[in-house]
DNA sequence: ACCTATTTATAAGT
DNA sequence: TACTTATAAATAGGT
């Protein structure tokens, strides 16, 4: 189209060949584009060379899967249709799927983040004056539904001492028999002390599984992390 | 292209539009098979019309569609996406992208989800009977990694008592006067009781922020959940 | 990759 | 709808 008039004829010199091809490739490709934005259609263009293996694919991203999908109902004549749109229909449905998924797994950290967050203050690793707008208000709104639990477990404790012994796991038999004292300290605050090493630790051994440190199990659970000291464990542990 | 510059956009006018639909569809085809011939490639045109609900295909001639279609499915899908190009790499960038974070927020997901357990199982909230051995496996990994960074701390503590009045933050200060209970524990198990509630409530109440009822706090840290007393709080707490 | 003479495609008018 | 034609776009061959 320039220069000389071309034949429509395979062009034998290679690397001539292999310019046109680009220059005409990417003009499709546009005349495409432009045919599809101008009249609202939508198009799909497919070269495949078998000079390098892959095949080039254009199609017009502007409908979403199901109206292509239903598109493709419409028009059971065509093998290589159905084929086509459901190549492009395969793609579109996976990009669907993979940000479902992101949405979910997303949502199951934000709670995941919001249960270790109340872990870390209560257990005294974060300090409340390190987090967040966002983060004490997520915090608050735990911590009020959990305090709200408790306040009922202790008026029925008040109201009736035997109500408790219904229920029949051994989990809690050991409730029982250890934590009457922390909720009588409730009542009367500062006079008990709470045996934690010992019910820590018959928490600990209550299946059967035997670990050797206890004293340390204790120490764990009870030291305030990434004060100082860091460790290999922070990495695990600590928040960033 | 031609009397003015076209603007690339949607063409309103309903006549307008069909004449130049006509007339660039009959261009694109010729175009494509211009390629096709001059290249030695397969090429395959499909325009999508709108009201009419017969797609307009083209392929070239010496194979028809159908072949260049199997082809391309025969095609390993990952050098198909990656080929899967359109003006903006629309949908390409699109699954890479969605797919990357994805990723990473599992990565986080599962971070947060060993952290969460290694905290329930000391705080006995979930039996070690009821891990899978993936979640067992994991969470013996970081308690080996914790227990180690415990007796490191406990040997420097036997080897030098002064060494740990070099930290100047506020929390290590508690840390001293409240926790070389625990420690003194860990060496003579059984012996001292540790004041559990009125760390917590130092704790609690380092940063100058009031918790009215440290009594019930203290409760919720040792209280086991999930065993009875179900509550609006389990939703948020108890690991499914 | 860039240039540009020339061919081709096509917008608007008929 | 088909034809015309002025003009925009594409591009062959060269650098």
């Amino acid at each position: 189209m320039a220069r000389k008039k071309v034949n429509l004829v395979y062009i034998q010199n290679d690397a001539t060949r292999r310019a046109t091809y680009k220059k005409r490739k990417k003009g499709l490709i546009k005349k495409a584009h432009e045919l599809s934005t101008l009249c609202g259609v939508d198009t799909c263009v497919v070269i495949y060379g078998q000079q390098d293996p892959k095949p080039e694919v254009w199609a017009s991203p502007n409908k979403d899967a199901r109206q292509v999908l239903t598109q493709f109902k419409n028009m059971p004549q065509l093998d290589q249709c159905k084929k086509m749109v459901n190549q492009e229909g395969f793609l579109r449905m996976n990009v669907a799927k993979v940000r479902e998924r992101l949405f979910k797994v997303d949502r199951e950290n934000n709670e995941l983040e919001i249960k270790l967050l109340m872990h870390e203050v209560i257990t005294g690793q974060r300090s409340l004056s390190e987090l967040t707008m966002a983060e004490m208000t997520e915090l608050v709104c735990v911590m009020e539904m959990r305090h709200k639990a408790v306040q009922e477990r202790l008026n029925q404790h008040r109201s009736g001492a035997g109500m408790l012994h219904n229920v029949n796991t051994e989990m809690m038999i050991v409730q029982e028999e250890e934590h009457v004292v922390p909720m009588a300290l409730a009542v009367q605050p500062n006079e008990e002390k709470i045996p934690v090493d010992a019910e820590v630790r018959s928490w600990l051994n209550h299946d059967g599984l035997n670990f050797a440190c206890t004293e340390e199990m204790t120490m764990m659970m009870m030291m305030p992390m990434g004060v100082e000291g860091a460790s290999a464990f922070d990495s695990h542990f600590a928040v960033n």
